[in-house]
RNA sequence: GUGGGAGUGCCGGAGUGGUCAAACGGGACAGACUCAAAAUCUGUUGCUUAGUGCUUCCUAGGUUCAAAUCCUAGCUCCCACACCA
């Protein structure tokens, strides 16, 4: 065999895609559209490894697929280039992270070439360039125009180790997403945006898109939509709304519990039990730092206040309690000890009455010897005038009764607070604010846009470097050219991330954002790819920004992206591959050993995409086989195909490309595969060069060069139906058609002829085999077929004989009989005899 | 705890009611080629047998003429959410 120096190739044909602007693209096509995209990755100073060259690959093999069919597709790159590991590395290493950024920016963007992917690097974006940075900060204008971007003070996430605060996405139970720090939680002034607003909108469109269940499923918990009553509580006289589902219980309650860390909290506490309650935010406080907080016990102490049930009139004391969000709902319960569980372990340990107002249908409860709550529905007791009701159909009456005194009202809550997006970071879109005395808040005007970042800072300095630079910072007022300072705090970069993809439909444009036209054009995006550790975090900031963008009248769509695929992870040693495990195996132990077409095939090839896999170099020769063979049997091709061959190849592009669609890689590969070794020894031109375009989405380079040797493709009969004209594909496989199946040309026939045939040479095999074993030794075979299956297996003997060297007769049965054999023959089972 | 997914031959991994002893790849074994090896090619890889029969797809039951595939219970693993009132 001919060594093949696919190094050479490769870069061959990388060359020749660049100059010749291959996979650049425009609107101005008749072609219809579509846009495959990849989460743009964040850029760190090292080589890919394994799971990045999966990721990128699975995307290249679907945008190939389908450019190749006919689509005007757009696949592009870019950079999430803002953020904190930037600022750390500049921190520790004193590299400014501009520099690391655009170092590691390089590096990523070799590496990626190297892999051959189809990317339109003419549009290529880096988020933390002013150009792009620019457009944050005009969103962030025009979303606080209309309120979506506001400032308050409230309770949020602070990671000591990150120096910022996060989004309530960003702390995953209680621990920073980045570094793992356990998240405290502080009182600040901070930005947000309005996602909260759109909570009903990003549930009720989750309709719309094409999108792994179990995403939808996140980000519906995630945003937590309960239907349920707000009724008032009398404490010291002041009204205390408080959120229940279970309206029906409301004659149950025997007490209230507000949350240990409501910031009202202290305003109910008695000067007697002050020293108690402290002690109580202690215990929480040590218990912060802990790290299960699951097993966690209740626990609380009374405020020394009472409230009054409205319903009742009934005077119950009000507890703080461990157990209880202060952000969600009102920050107070009513506890209903008899059915709720929770209740029902604090009024246990607090020797706090249980009232049972639900009894099950066949019983009664005794509240003195129940040992859990009881949660199912039932029949109302000790409720006033809803005895006997069913507590479901009083749910609604209830809250109407208190609805019309005034004493309550059906609410809806959501557990998705807004989106906080300040960081106290300097890496990241400054916020176009400004903090003037005497005007307040004020915009930072358009046409000042954008707000530099400022290159020289004190990087050593404590906290948000930003703050400490004076020619930042000091800045006159817009409003009355006073005095005023400038907003220190960055964005987050899910900012950035929630827009880039309309970027890139227009990422040259230097008066806006993006042209409307463009952006409508190519979006939405219809195939997404990434990872699912994004669900609630990416995935949910971009579908909102969206929304407020179309609200805002920028875009006429609602939802970015309208399929999602989420990947699989690659593992290894039984941890996810990544440089900080130090478990990876980098795209050059495999590309400089085989080429990475036998990577990317490799890769394709022996996991589906959206499995995770654990990697193992086992399997990396198989693959490489498989292009040794493509490049075996392109050496041997010949003019004319016959029926079975022609069968085989239709059939296989059939299989080829719904599989490719629905990105079952492996399958695809294996029908490949299958041709592969059916026509070893030869395979005609025109089938080859089917072949070879099915496979060219998997193993380019390869698929390239070889389209290129055996000579193009004009003379091929399926490009006949060719939509693409050949002077568009320009020669490269790449801009070919994609195969189309002749169905004429499939014939289940020969299918079960060549299995029938299969078949009795295992069956021969086996009989060879045991009398070989037997001592005994026959020369001659005979093959008796049921007379109407002679068709089938009339040319059997040629393949039989050549396999097992025997002179070989196929004969219809009628003559074993008239020459006295006992021999039978059945349907799909002929008699055999051997002599 | 709640929700979701999964458990297949030495390994990875197809397969969702019959065409399944179970695709495809890896590994192993045997043979061909070779002085030899690599590569390549051919075959074997649950047990058995003149092409048969038998026992298998986490375990135990069940539905069905028929189950890896459906149902029930249990075991194990993975992922997500986690006191949301």
């Amino acid at each position: 065999m001919v060594e093949i120096d696919f190094k050479a190739i490769e870069k061959k044909w990388q060359e020749k895609w660049e100059k010749a602007k291959c996979f650049e693209v425009s609107e101005n096509s008749k072609k219809k559209k579509y846009y495959v995209l990849e989460m743009y990755p964040y850029p760190s100073a090292s080589f890919l490894h394994m799971g990045h060259v999966r990721n990128y690959t699975i995307g290249d093999v679907y945008a190939r697929f389908k450019r190749m069919n006919g689509f005007n597709v757009l696949y592009p790159m870019g950079y999430d280039s803002f953020g904190l590991p930037a600022e750390t590395a500049a921190k520790k290493e004193g590299i400014h992270p501009k520099k690391y950024a655009e170092t590691s920016i390089k590096m990523i963007m070799k590496y990626q070439k190297a892999l051959g992917n189809s990317y339109d690097w003419s549009r290529v974006i880096a988020s933390h360039e002013p150009d792009y940075y620019k457009w944050n900060q005009y969103f962030f204008l025009k979303l606080y125009e209309k309120g979506l971007a506001y400032r308050k003070k409230a309770p949020v996430n602070w990671c000591e180790k990150c120096q910022s605060v996060l989004a309530n996405e960003e702390a995953e139970s209680g621990k920073c997403w980045r570094c793992g720090e356990e998240v405290v939680k502080k009182d600040l002034e901070q930005w947000f945006f309005k996602i909260t607003k759109y909570a009903d909108r990003l549930i009720s469109d989750l309709d719309k898109i094409e999108w792994p269940e179990r995403i939808k499923v996140m980000q519906k918990n995630w945003i937590g939509k309960s239907h349920g009553t707000e009724i008032d509580f009398s404490i010291n006289g002041e009204k205390w709304p408080v959120f229940t589902t279970r309206p029906d219980t409301i004659y149950g309650v025997t007490f209230l519990v507000i949350s240990a860390q409501h910031p009202r909290l202290m305003e109910l506490v008695s000067e007697k039990q002050k020293k108690e309650v402290e002690k109580l935010l202690d215990r929480i406080k040590k218990v912060k730092s802990q790290e299960e907080i699951e097993s966690l016990e209740k626990d609380g102490v009374f405020t020394g206040s009472y409230a009054i049930n409205p319903i009742n009139n009934e005077k119950i004391p009000v507890y703080a309690g461990n157990f209880v969000i202060a952000d969600y709902g009102c920050g107070v319960v009513m506890a209903v000890p008899a059915h709720d569980e929770r209740d029902f372990q604090f009024a246990k340990k607090y020797k706090i009455p249980i009232k049972v107002v639900i009894n099950p249908d066949s019983f009664d409860l005794n509240p003195e010897k129940m040992s859990r709550a009881y949660t199912p529905d039932g029949r109302l007791i000790n409720s006033g005038e809803f005895n006997n009701w069913s507590n479901r159909e009083a749910m609604d009456s209830i809250t109407e009764y208190l609805a019309k005194k005034k004493l309550g009202r059906k609410t809806i809550n959501y557990k998705i607070r807004d989106w906080l997006i300040s960081r106290q970071r300097y890496w990241g879109t400054p916020m176009p604010m400004i903090y003037c005395d005497k005007c307040g808040i004020v915009p930072v005007p358009e046409k000042d846009l954008p707000v530099l970042l400022p290159e020289k800072v004190d990087f050593k300095s404590v906290g948000n470097p930003l703050a400490s630079s004076k020619i930042f910072v000091e800045v006159k007022c817009p409003k009355c050219n006073g005095k005023a300072r400038r907003e220190t705090d960055t964005m987050g970069g899910f900012v950035d991330s929630s827009w880039y993809f309309l970027r890139y439909c227009d990422s040259r444009n230097k008066k806006k954002a993006f042209d409307e036209i463009k952006v409508n054009y190519w979006m939405p995006v219809d195939q997404y790819i990434g990872g699912a550790e994004h669900a609630v975090m990416h995935l949910m900031y971009a579908r909102f920004f969206i929304k407020a963008l179309k609200d805002l009248g920028y875009v006429k769509f609602d939802e970015p992206f309208t399929r999602l695929f989420n990947q699989g992870i690659v593992y290894k040693d039984g941890a996810k591959m990544s440089k900080s495990k130090g478990n990876v195996v980098f795209q050059t132990d495999i590309s400089d050993k085989y080429g990475i077409d036998t990577a990317r095939l490799f890769l394709m090839f022996v996991s589906s995409p959206d499995k995770q896999m654990e990697w193992s170099d086992d399997g990396v020769e198989g693959a490489f086989r498989i292009i040794n063979r493509l490049i075996r049997i392109s050496e041997n091709l010949t003019k004319t195909s016959d029926k079975l061959q022609d069968h085989k190849i239709n059939l296989a592009i059939k299989k080829v490309t719904e599989a490719i669609e629905i990105f079952e890689y492996p399958k695809a590969i294996i029908s490949i595969v299958e041709c592969l070794d059916k026509f070893s020894e030869g395979m005609s031109k025109e089938n080859f060069g089917i072949i070879l375009r099915m496979i060219s989405p998997f193993c380019p380079h390869i698929a390239e060069e070889l389209w290129e040797k055996i000579g193009k493709i004009a003379s091929l009969s399926s490009d006949k139906n060719s939509k693409i004209p050949n002077k568009f594909s320009r020669g490269f496989i790449s801009l070919s058609d994609w195969p189309v199946c002749d169905e004429k040309k499939i014939d289940e026939n020969l299918e079960k002829q060549e299995q029938a045939v299969e078949k009795l040479i295992l069956d021969l095999r086996n009989i060879l085999k045991i009398l070989e074993g037997k001592g005994e030794k026959k020369s001659q075979i005979k093959i008796f077929v049921i007379p109407n299956e002679l068709e089938i297996y009339k040319n059997a003997n040629k393949k039989i004989e050549q396999i097992f060297g025997m002179k070989t007769e196929i004969l219809s049965i009628k003559e074993a009989i008239s020459t006295g054999k006992k021999i039978q023959a059945k349907p799909g089972k002929p008699g055999i005899f051997l002599e």
